[in-house]
DNA sequence: GACCTGCTGCGGTTTG
């Protein structure tokens, strides 16, 4: 074998060997000789399934082989999202740990008392733990810390492209700093990834102070050759006899997706109900055994487990209809196919989708696009007419092409989860000074966007007599206030994200899954749940519970959920799209009729000429070019001169009978700079967990650091130009 | 016009 096997410690070098591999792969090797020998930062980028484990952890525990390590504590330390991809890699784990004599300890909530007693009593070898664990670690435990990890050499990542720009992110950024400060050394930083869109801003993720010093190991070639297919339909066919289009794309996923391991992402949680009881339905009339089933987070861990059972059971063909609970790391096995119904929000998640499909050497990778576009009427709004989901999906497809993903945003404040840190900081250690936890938190973690002056800004906010999270003792240490204590104490604390709250539904004892309160339900109403009918039997509001029998009809229930975040790259695709003339071959023919509609309309309506277009004696089109934040930025810039907004991708529809200001004048007054109020109308700026606790001028310069760009308003604005 | 993720300590009972 290599000289990268040669690097590897004995016990090591004997697992390698058992396993009957003919060559370390390329991937592995490299990692091997970017971790061996060095105290680097890395990153390790492959497919699913690309060995990106092993290539991390068999240099990682042939280092500490050959280290004669003298300090307790744990040797190696590993972050997952997942409590099922931690179970999944402390299996693997333990297996190459056989021989060394290395304890792997999985630590989540679902882990036994006495294992994780176990592991405090003797901390050694491998510890896999969620961002969530490690925080409770931190704050029951905090004086611990030394002692835990005081021998750690290297923190391995998982998943990284899923937490870089998140609160959960962001989280697992300062648990690293402050672990590095508790230990009083650094930790090397692994981080493993399938998808990453900027490898720069990646890099400066994961060791901000040096990430020039990273290194990379990405894996070449091994794509699967990839098989499109984007199919259109039109719905509201109300003189047709035929069958609805959701009626027709369920046939058409029952046609070609039985008998294989597939999977359908519905896009929402109501979408996928309704795609399984249909499915579920067909299999019924064809006299066919079930294999369509739902799987979302609703739904019970029993019949969610029971779905990725199945489809890792290679003797029964299955396949989910699914949310993005099944786009991330659990292994799944491989599928033969995966279907996207309506354009997905990101080309990221549509990449991570797309990698479940052609694992398999000599596999194609296959993916079934379909959308469904509503029949144009006289009073058709300006997306359908557009066709705006039907042409964010080529462009989509042709971003995930040119092998282009979404960066995320360095600049956000991210104050909530600034919140939840102060107060486990304060818990961890009993209490800190101001300055204590600016250093920490703002100069040495990742809230570095947070200035001095704001950051004292939020302290009085959480400390004020309404707020009561912190109060200053005597001598100016800051401790834990009433509601800080009872926030701290309760085992909620410790997610940075905020869950809401639902009623479970329970059928003949067992438990269904849960739905949101929202839903006002009585006794006789009927609904689908889990791919099924049911009739309400009893709602029991005080336990949160409803009780529910089979039925033969019913709706599926609202699940709510806020817009999604369109980029800017994204926009300027489908404006090429529109402009351009290109038929992209994977298109069939309705959906090419489909795209000649939405060019059509496209220059009918004067957008090729003009980004401004007057539809009526107040009303007005505007393509504005510009994803998400800066679409709503412009949205609200414009209602507070009292215009009329209504948003669409890279699109806003204008009325302007109650402005004060004509629209013309206010895009001019917008691009040279004037001063405008975004907040006049009173948007919801209360999004995250701790938000409740901040000041309405936190709040909004939260929002205008990560939901908003207001200093983009002149240079969007002087693209503008109304025709007069 | 969306999706996902996570959870401690203690008291009571049973078992060796």
């Amino acid at each position: 074998m290599s000289s990268a096997f040669e690097k590897l410690a004995r016990p090591v070098q004997k697992w390698v060997r058992a396993q009957g591999w003919k060559e370390l792969r390329d991937v592995q090797a490299r990692a091997i000789h970017a971790v061996c020998g060095t105290s680097d930062d890395v990153i390790v980028a492959a497919s699913t399934a690309g060995g990106k484990t092993e290539a991390a952890f068999l240099p990682l525990i042939s280092q500490v082989l050959q280290a004669s390590a003298e300090q307790g504590g744990f040797d190696l330390l590993y972050i997952g999202p997942l409590k099922a991809l931690i179970t999944d890699q402390a299996r693997r784990l333990d297996d190459i740990c056989q021989e060394t004599g290395l304890p792997v300890t999985p630590w989540h909530g679902d882990v036994t008392a006495s294992v994780k007693a176990r592991a405090l009593r003797a901390p050694h070898g491998i510890l896999l733990i969620t961002p969530e664990s490690l925080e409770a670690l931190f704050v029951r435990r905090g004086l611990e810390i030394p002692r835990l990890f005081g021998a750690t050499r290297a923190v391995v990542l998982d998943e990284l492209h899923s937490i870089l720009d998140s609160e959960r992110g962001v989280q697992v950024r300062s648990l690293l700093a402050r672990l590095e400060r508790s230990t009083g050394h650094p930790i090397r930083r692994i981080g493993l990834s399938a998808t990453l869109g900027d490898m720069a801003l990646a890099r400066a993720y994961l060791r901000a102070d040096d990430p020039e010093a990273v290194h990379l190991v990405k894996a070449t070639g091994g794509e699967a050759e990839l098989r499109l297919q984007l199919r259109g339909y039109v719905s509201g066919n109300q003189n047709d006899a035929g069958p609805s289009a959701t009626d027709a794309v369920a046939e058409h996923l029952f046609r070609h997706l039985r008998g294989s391991n597939n999977l359908v992402f519905a896009g929402a949680r109501q979408q996928v109900e309704i795609y399984a009881d249909r499915l579920r339905e067909l299999c019924e009339t064809a006299q066919l055994p079930q294999e369509f089933y739902p799987h979302h987070a609703n739904l019970s861990r029993e019949h969610r487990d029971f779905v990725e059972r199945r489809l890792k059971d290679a003797g029964k063909p299955t396949t989910a209809v699914c949310t993005s609970t099944l786009e991330l790391g659990i292994d799944i096995g491989d599928v033969t196919c995966v279907a996207q119904i309506g354009a997905p929000f990101s080309v990221a998640s549509l990449r991570q989708r797309l990698g479940r499909s052609g694992r398999r050497a000599g596999q194609p990778a296959i993916l079934r696009q379909y959308s469904i576009e509503t029949r144009l009427a006289a009073d058709s709004s300006l997306a359908d007419r557009l066709r705006l989901g039907l042409v964010r999906a080529v462009a989509m497809i042709e971003l995930l092409l040119e092998g282009w993903c979404e960066p995320p945003r360095p600049d956000a404040l991210h104050l909530s989860t600034l919140v939840h840190q102060v107060l486990s900081v304060i818990a961890g250690r009993g209490g800190a000074t101001a300055a204590q936890l600016y250093r920490q938190l703002c100069q040495d973690g990742p809230f570095r966007q947070v200035s001095a002056p704001l950051f004292l800004e939020v302290l009085r906010a959480i400390g004020t007599s309404d707020a009561r999270l912190i109060e200053q003792a005597q001598n100016g240490l800051l401790l834990l206030g009433e509601v800080g204590e009872k926030l701290v104490g309760h085992y909620g604390f410790y997610a940075v994200f905020p869950t809401p709250e639902e009623y479970r539904l329970i059928a003949g004892g067992r438990d269904l899954g849960s739905i949101p309160l929202e839903n006002v339900l009585s006794r006789g109403m009927m609904l689908i749940f889990s791919g099924r009918r049911w009739t309400v039997q009893e709602v029991d509001t005080v336990n949160r519970a409803i009780t529910v029998t089979p039925s033969q009809a019913g709706v599926p229930p609202l699940f709510g959920g806020s817009p999604g975040v369109i980029h800017d790259r994204v926009i300027s695709k489908m404006r090429e799209i529109f402009e351009g003339d290109r038929d992209p071959g994977y298109m069939d023919r309705p959906a090419l009729e489909l795209l000649a509609e939405a060019r059509r309309n496209y220059h009918a309506l004067g957008f090729a000429t003009s980004p401004v277009v007057q539809t009526g004696e107040s009303t007005f089109f505007i393509a504005t070019g510009c994803g998400t934040v800066k679409n709503t930025t412009l949205a609200l810039a414009l209602q507070s001169f009292g215009h009329e907004v209504q948003e669409h991708d890279g699109f806003l529809e204008i009325a302007s009978a109650k402005a004060d200001l004509p629209l013309a004048e206010s895009l001019d007054r917008l691009a040279s700079g004037g001063a405008v109020d975004l907040f006049a109308g009173r948007p919801n700026l209360m999004f995250e967990k701790f938000h409740r606790y901040l000041t309405e001028d936190l709040l909004r310069e939260d929002a205008l650091s990560s939901r908003l760009q207001a200093e983009a308003l002149p240079e969007i604005c002087g693209r503008l130009h109304v025709l007069n």
